[in-house]
RNA sequence: GGCGUUGUGGCCGAAUGGCUAGGCAGCGGAUUGCAAAUCCGUCCAUGGCGGUUCGAUUCCGCCCGACGCCUCCA
């Protein structure tokens, strides 16, 4: 099968084949964990887990790593970013955000981090991210890889792309590598002309070159720091990338790289710069996938508008009053090409509940006639063929789904291989049900057996109802039902619940 | 200013040099005590102006608009 996805590197479809047989090397630039993250980070993570999901479909081994940054980095002017979370979980706790237990020592960046990625973690599983099973093998924090960073720079001295300026600052310098700019497609006269204003003249002018960016900071008051050949401070911000990449991946050239689109610049430009100027390759990455913005109600997300959603926001109601069930939300955020702007909005979010329940129903409803027996399918059938080939057009998700939705209405002469058929769907889009493979579902529901059992005791009660012609108590019984987060359904049998999905 | 993306029906969102996905919503009907779900039927579109062509939404040119990055940011 020919895959063909768009490559930021050269601004063009292209060809993809893997650089070994069989095995794709993939890198995805993950959450910074001083805060949740929000349903635009799961834009962008989700479009990595269907990028990889899709090609283990088409048969590859996926080695992939995602790392958690965990320094808090300086922002120029600003307090470290941890030393703001730390304010900020004070905050919460004291207004019951954050429950009392939950962070011991606030002050502590690290407990900090720990949390955040906890849950981060959460959410990410509830919403099928693969990866987030794979933690921590596959998924690395940046404290864990200081002394792997050291080397790095120090090697980027020794090869003469990394400067120690007077100040002490390691620097890596851009004019000792022609390559750079050529991902964000910048030259580096633009950036000397674009780089006055924000940045404090008296720091440039240690610099040999605007666009130097640091390696290594020596600080002493810094919140996180370390010991290093050029004194106690903390690293730069790109340096991570570069290391983890290379020493989980195990590759000096690695096959995909993904992230947000605003990560292009500076972050991936940087990496490219400290891993080929490391290893001497030509390239870090084959190809660059970024993930375009996600938006709300036709803007990008505002704290001061209120439109700055977490995934938790979703999950619990702030959103939209009800509860979301992950799967609604993994719909919603996947449902649009990855290079589109994808508009969030509440009945973007209702429209996607009702994919998502046909989806959830046919499922059951071919395990019902099949008692669960699957037989097993593989690319060659005609509808998984499609579906594959649409994907392989630089995931064209939306013709995806059409082949999907086609499917979800038709009768099938033979549900074994329909199940089959869709299991290997279910297997990329992780819908019906979410987690399949990777968790038991029924934690998803956690503590709600209980209501169930009730509304089941109602539900027959509502028949008893219906059989005596007291309309008005049956109606009274179905709004309890109803209210009790269970959609009713009246069919031949009786009465049906569905646990409702938002 | 530089680099890049984009403009399809009420909404989301594909595809294509001629026969124009899919979903949601709407409308009509079947079903129903009512409702939900389901099923059947149905309305609605290619930003503007030129050009190439037998024929363009699709190719070319210009114009208009939207958006992102260039600075911490998925």
């Amino acid at each position: 099968m020919e895959i063909r996805f768009y490559n930021s590197l050269t601004k063009q479809r292209e060809l993809f084949e893997s650089l070994r047989l069989g095995v794709v090397s993939m890198y995805s630039c993950g959450p910074t964990v001083y805060d949740l993250a929000h349903i635009g980070n799961f834009r962008t993570f989700l479009f990595g887990d269907l990028l990889r999901r899709f090609l283990e479909l088409v048969g590859y081994r996926v080695d992939h790593v995602m790392n958690i940054t965990d320094v808090g980095h300086m922002t120029d002017g600003e307090e470290d970013r941890m030393t703001q979370a730390a304010s900020r979980m004070k905050e919460n706790k004291k207004t019951g955000r954050v429950a009392e237990g939950a962070v011991a020592n606030p002050d502590d960046p690290y407990q900090i981090a720990e949390y955040y990625t906890q849950a981060f973690l959460s959410d990410a599983r509830k919403l099928g991210y693969k990866i987030a099973f794979e933690y921590p093998q596959r998924v690395p924090k940046a404290t864990d890889h200081i002394d792997g960073m050291q080397e790095m720079i120090g090697e980027l001295i020794k090869r003469g792309h990394a400067y120690v300026a007077e100040d002490g600052v390691v620097y890596y310098s851009v004019e000792s590598f022609p390559e750079y700019g050529r991902l964000s497609g910048n030259t580096l006269e633009n950036l000397q002309s674009g780089a006055g204003g924000r940045v404090s003249d008296e720091n440039q002018s240690r610099k040999r070159h605007p666009a130097d960016f640091m390696l290594w900071k020596p600080d002493q008051h810094h919140i996180m720091k370390w010991a290093s050949p050029w004194g106690v401070g903390y690293p730069g911000w790109h340096i991570e990338c570069s290391v983890m990449a290379r020493k989980l991946l195990k590759r000096d050239v690695i096959d995909i790289h993904t992230g947000g689109e605003d990560l292009i610049f500076p972050h991936h430009e940087c990496e490219i710069a400290q891993s080929c100027g490391v290893t001497g390759s030509r390239r870090f990455a084959n190809f660059w996938l970024h993930a375009r913005f996600l938006f709300v109600n036709g803007e990008k997300m505002s704290k001061s508008k209120g439109t700055f959603y977490t995934a938790r926001d979703v999950f619990e109601g702030r959103v939209t009053g009800n509860p979301v069930h992950p799967a609604v939300l993994r719909y919603e955020l996947t449902k649009a090409h990855y290079r589109t702007n994808l508009d969030f909005s509440e009945k973007g979010l209702m429209d996607s509940g009702m994919a998502v329940r046909r989806l959830i129903e046919k499922r059951q409803s071919l395990e019902q006639l099949t008692n669960g027996q699957s037989a097993e399918v593989d690319l060659t059938h005609p509808l998984l063929a499609q579906f594959a080939a649409a994907l392989a057009d630089d995931l064209n998700i939306a013709e995806a789904l059409a082949i999907v939705n086609q499917f979800a209405r038709t009768d099938h002469r033979d549900p074994h291989e329909a199940l089959g058929v869709w299991k290997k769907i279910n297997s990329v889009l992780a819908i019906a049900p979410i987690t399949e493979g990777l968790l038991d579902e029924s934690d998803s529901g956690g503590g709600q057996d209980d209501a169930m059992r009730q509304a089941e005791e109602w539900c027959r009660e509502l028949d008893a109802a219906r059989r005596d012609k007291n309309y008005s108590r049956a109606d009274e019984l179905r709004k309890l039902i109803q209210d009790t987060g269970f959609e009713v359904r009246t069919g031949k049998e009786g009465t049906t619940i569905q646990r409702a999905l938002m």
